[in-house]
This record gives structure tokens, C-alpha cells and sequence, in this order.
DNA sequence: AGTATTAATCGTAATATTGCAATATAATAA
DNA sequence: TTATTATATTGCAATATTACGATTAATACT
């Protein structure tokens, strides 16, 4: 099937697993420690700075751009991209909550 | 072609990727939601719990407890599993330097 | 021994993801 | 207008993921 059954599961843990699902791939990971990093917003050099054809860059900043983690400036024939820090923000506060979960302490299996 | 060229990323970025992949999946955040919540370590009824056939449960288990999030203990017929606290804060800890990154503030393009 | 019970594994089908060559599009420059 | 540059889109091949039925393995209960 390779077709995640997400009616079964709450809009939370639906939407959490589709954050962590753009974290997870090293090239958008690498691509938005550059954005975090470089001091004026980065446009097409992403596909030098990380090794990947610029089609796959491309693809890649579509789907942090999707979830909105990224935007797009045009500026003559190239676009400079940033963080959203809003949604950056937000998207931390929501992931917070889940990795600050307290543990149950009267667990005692193991 | 669907495989990741790992090989080109720092082993920070894969690692942080490792960890976000496997929060990429709704079920598995519902079974560790479901631990967190739950005052006895779980077992089956997780199956119960959560709609998934007893293959696909374990087949996400298994990929939580290979990056070490969960760990489980064998009573009997049945298996009781629990986060494994010291690899959950560790990896808080990894999760945390990616999602606190501050932002280059000299950004100016959007 | 024979039979539940529980969970892992195997096998397999359906779908998703990754990556890139080729092409398209859009804006500027000559 | 014709390049040139920068990015997006399309199409496709290779691989990965998701899900589950069938089976297996291991323990517990008669």
C-alpha cells in the first residue's frame, strides 16, 4: 500500500508527523542551516553549497516552502529565500509540546 | 532514484534527519504519545489503541526502537515497551540546537 | 502433548520519495 | 529581438515506505 492511513489518527499527530516528515531528508535539513546561517538571503548557490542538481534543490525548497517553513523573494531572474520566522516559531512551540512530554514516573516495566 | 546520497551531508544533518524521520509517521507519534500518557508500560494494545493491523504496529516499533527511542521488556507472552528516557533527552538535546538556531538578522531579502 | 496468546518476521502489493536529464518559464542584458 | 541567467516543471527510473495476510517462534495454560 505505501498509503499512510492518516484519517485514523488525530489532525495533532498529523500535523506533527508532517513537520518531522521535512526534517527528514539531510538536504532540507542542510538547506536551512544555510538559510539560518548566511547573512544575506540565499538564492540559487544552494545547489553548489549543498551537492545536489538543481531540480532536486528545487523540489526540495517546494516542500519547505509547502509547509511554510520557507519564502520566496524575487528579485530580477533570481529568488532569494528565508526563513518564515513566524511560522518557524510556531511550528516550534508545536513541537515542543510533544518532545517536553512528561514520562508517566509510575511506569515500572522497564 | 528514492535513495538519499547521505554521503554528501555532515553527519549532524543526518543524524538530525534520522531522528525527524522516524516523528515523520503519524502512527509512530501516536505510540509514543500513547507511552508517555499511559501509567503501566504497554504491550498489544497498542494495537487496539491505534487502528493498525499487529505486523504494521510492530514494523513501526521496530523503527522506533532502532533509533533507540523505545525499549522493551519481555513478561511472559507479551512485550512491555517505554521510552528509553536518557536517548529521549538526548535527542531533545540534538532536536533542540537545530530548532533554536537564531536567525541571521542582517536578512533582508524577505 | 495440545492449545491459546502474543509479538516478530516474511512476502508482497500499492504508493511515496529521491534524484536527475530534459524542457519550460520568466526576467534581464546585449 | 536574441541571448543569458535563474528557477520551476515534467517525466521517469530506482529505491523506500506503508500496510497487511500468512506464518513463525516463544511462552503460558490446560
Amino acid at each position: 500500500m505505501g498509503l499512510t492511513k492518516s484519517e485514523i489518527f488525530t489532525p495533532e499527530q498529523n500535523e506533527l508527523s508532517s513537520i518531522a516528515k521535512v526534517f527528514g531528508h539531510p538536504a532540507r535539513v542542510a538547506i536551512l542551516q544555510h538559510l539560518f546561517k548566511i547573512d544575506s538571503c540565499i538564492c540559487g548557490d544552494l545547489v553548489d553549497e549543498i551537492g545536489l542538481a538543481q531540480p532536486t534543490i528545487s523540489q526540495h525548497l517546494k516542500e519547505l516552502k509547502k509547509i511554510g517553513l520557507i519564502k520566496g523573494n524575487i528579485t530580477g531572474t533570481s529568488i532569494c529565500y528565508c526563513i518564515d520566522k513566524d511560522n518557524w516559531s510556531q511550528m516550534k512551540t508545536v513541537l515542543s509540546v510533544f518532545l517536553n512530554q512528561d514520562i508517566n514516573e509510575n511506569n515500572n516495566c522497564c
